[in-house]
DNA sequence: TTCATATTGTGATAAGAATCACGCAACCGG
DNA sequence: CCGGTTGCGTGATTCTTATCACAATATGAA
């Protein structure tokens, strides 16, 4: 086994999430075992890739049998981080705030909110999931701190977010996933993602105006 | 020289997405001029990358002097087709889909939402936006071909998500958006976009992990 | 006009990621 | 325990994307 500490391509980080799901779903159906090409079919994804992705950490198969189901989705988790709790707060409890609270899928992965804020004094006091109360976002630096935060969730308007982002790395936060369609500048030291739904409509836009084009071609 | 028959790189419509919302900003801030020097200071790409990037399409900017800044915009909106309606419906009036409802972006960008669908019979009728009630998903058919919609935006729980995109696919329906965690198959002939918040968590967690600290090789 | 300056557009080059192809390990049936 | 088959791991190869560097072109001043 290799632990090799070249640069992770970032589409590699992003595949193996999705093997996480499709293990998952793979283990639900009754496989014990999968081989790199039924995975692969299963989450679109050339066999291929899959080993090469997986061959970045070590080596997870049984050469002529495949890989365990449940045991390559525990290893895969424990790469990407997930083999502990990740304790998270929310700023801004719009629908989009409201939807990730319920999603139950952060939580299946490590997830905690353990903190809900908004800035509409109307909200604060409601209950939003299991005993998390929307607080004032003034009260953000104390529960980080009492918490022990490492991660920011922004879904607050644009007009906002680059306050609640300075907020957040003011009140000792490591990580910002960033859902305000602008990008957001925090120091060197904070890991940020900006997350834009709308440029995923705008792809969508694009390709069908285009569409002329051929499809890539499949492997027979 | 126009368009070419080269394959664009999907980063490039992406950041193109971007460079329409940073050309706003600055445009907002009083710049009728940008360079790509000040445009890629604005939205942190490169400015080589943003010149690579519009050459693609063709030539947008004056030597010596810069972009227009509305009329780039204008024309990376023609780029990337928004620079007429789409028409759109959305099934599955979650939290998700409620917040995609409210979007203002999504309006500005030409995306009409004129069907909101759901299968819970208790919310059916209920007003979500500018005129629009949320329908059953039985009427989903008709109302595709009544208002002659092009795309489908999937909201739906991971479990529904693939009957839903079949209902869309069956309707008439050319794009579709899945925000659902799982990915969904269409025909060829169907435009597709996944979009996997969970995994952009998933990323973030990743970066945090490894981070500062290099990992542990283990000896076997 | 001509020079100095600004900044684009793009071919060449480098870096990065995906695909291929094959060695090799593990299982199975006889 | 032997030969056939499956299917992983990975170096080599190909394809894609980003960066660089500079010629080309516009502006403004003298």
């Amino acid at each position: 086994m290799k632990q090799k500490d070249v640069k992770i391509p970032e589409a590699t980080i992003k595949r193996l999430s999705t093997y996480i799901n499709c293990l998952e779903k793979l283990d639900g159906d009754g496989y014990q075992v999968v081989s790199s090409d039924l995975l692969g079919e299963s989450c679109q994804v050339s066999p291929a890739q899959i080993r090469k992705d997986l061959s970045y950490f070590g080596e997870f198969g049984v050469r002529g049998v495949g890989y365990g189901t449940r045991s390559l989705a525990e290893q895969i988790k424990k790469i990407l981080g997930l083999d502990h709790i990740w304790t998270t707060v929310l700023v801004g409890v719009g629908h989009l705030g409201q939807a990730l609270l319920n999603f139950t899928a952060f939580r299946q992965h490590g997830f905690r909110i353990v903190g809900a804020f908004d800035a509409d004094p109307a909200k604060i006091g409601t209950v939003v999931s299991d005993g998390v109360v929307i607080e004032p976002v003034s009260a953000l630096d104390d529960t980080i701190h009492r918490e022990q935060a490492g991660i920011g969730i922004i879904t607050v308007p644009a007009a906002n977010a680059q306050e609640t982002a300075d907020l957040l790395v003011e009140g000792g936060i490591t990580g910002i996933l960033n859902f305000a369609p602008i990008k957001v500048r925090v120091p060197e030291n904070i890991t940020l993602r900006n997350v834009s739904i709308l440029s995923e409509l705008d792809n969508l836009a694009y390709l069908l105006s285009n569409r002329t084009r051929r499809r890539s071609r499949k492997k027979s």
